[in-house]
DNA sequence: CGAATGGGTTTGAAAAGCCAACCCATTGGG
DNA sequence: CCCAATGGGTTGGCTTTTCAAACCCATTCG
């Protein structure tokens, strides 16, 4: 055995969309930056890693690949459904970054439809409360897996 | 010039957080697992990756090293007040993986101190309202970038 | 005594990243 | 007609990271 590391919806998430740019192009792709050459650009990824990202993201089903013009083949690339949900975890990232390394100065506002500047906050979707640190208990589902103690938690 | 990507926060967190394993050690020390043994085996990181990774995300200002034994030294990670603040993030990670990849069997769940299992919403601070897609606006405030249309945003 | 725990560092090979150059088809301008 | 630009890539060759496994050191446990 080589002692698996821990079962996580966190680690699959980020095995598929955690390489480097993939968010970004995700970001762009988002924001209405469709194409290729423009997406390269505005991440700063090389085409070729670029092509492999979009390649992975495709299969990945985040994004999906659509023609838009035959003579000459041209290619766009959409979010999927699955894709446009990836988008809180776009918004936390970038609220993180604005508070704590652009403070004075956001490269990108969101603004909600209320008009204000969006302030995201993380609630539970039944009883509507915030779900912060200490409003929340983790349960290990997978077996030998605890939060911590001095437990051995798989091999022998 | 060479072509400077487009400004962001999500760029920027992810230039501290987003390499291989960052987020995953984050995750650790959130459930309270602080010890680099069992960091190194819950994550599935190499123990010489997990050195550099640590000592980026103290660097950075997330986890902060406090010896809890002297003789023989020994050191503990933990995360700082911004580095709670990355929770958001981890939970609508672990949110997605939860519905597109684990659907049927969590491997973690989170519990809300309401009782229900944890569907996390992201709101609007201000209004309360949700802040999805259609309710959003994004500003570009950086010159020369714009969300798309066919301008060339930087160069000559 | 010998093994285990804890926190690393070292080594050498494999993989990934990166840049610049190239390719092909089509459109647009002089 | 010819030349450059646009769009969407691929290729070559070098540099950087990653990785697994082994090693190191101090202390404690049996």
């Amino acid at each position: 055995m080589k002692a698996a590391p821990r079962p996580c919806s966190i680690a699959d998430t980020l095995a598929l969309v955690g390489e480097k740019y993939s968010l970004l192009v995700l970001r762009e792709v988002s924001l209405g930056v469709r194409r290729f050459d423009r997406i390269a650009r505005n991440t700063g990824a090389p085409r070729d890693i670029l092509t492999t990202r979009l390649k992975r993201l495709v299969e990945a089903g985040v994004l999906e690949k659509v023609q838009y013009s035959e003579r000459p083949p041209r290619f766009e690339y959409r979010a999927t459904a699955a894709g446009e949900e990836l988008q809180p975890v776009l918004v936390t990232l970038m609220a993180w970054g604005d508070r704590h390394l652009n403070a004075d100065d956001r490269p990108v506002v969101l603004e909600h439809r209320c008009g204000e500047v969006l302030s995201p906050r993380i609630v539970c979707a039944h009883c509507g409360d915030e779900a912060d640190r200490d409003s929340l208990t983790a349960h290990v589902r997978a077996p030998g897996w605890t939060t911590a103690g001095p437990t051995t938690p798989r091999e022998a």
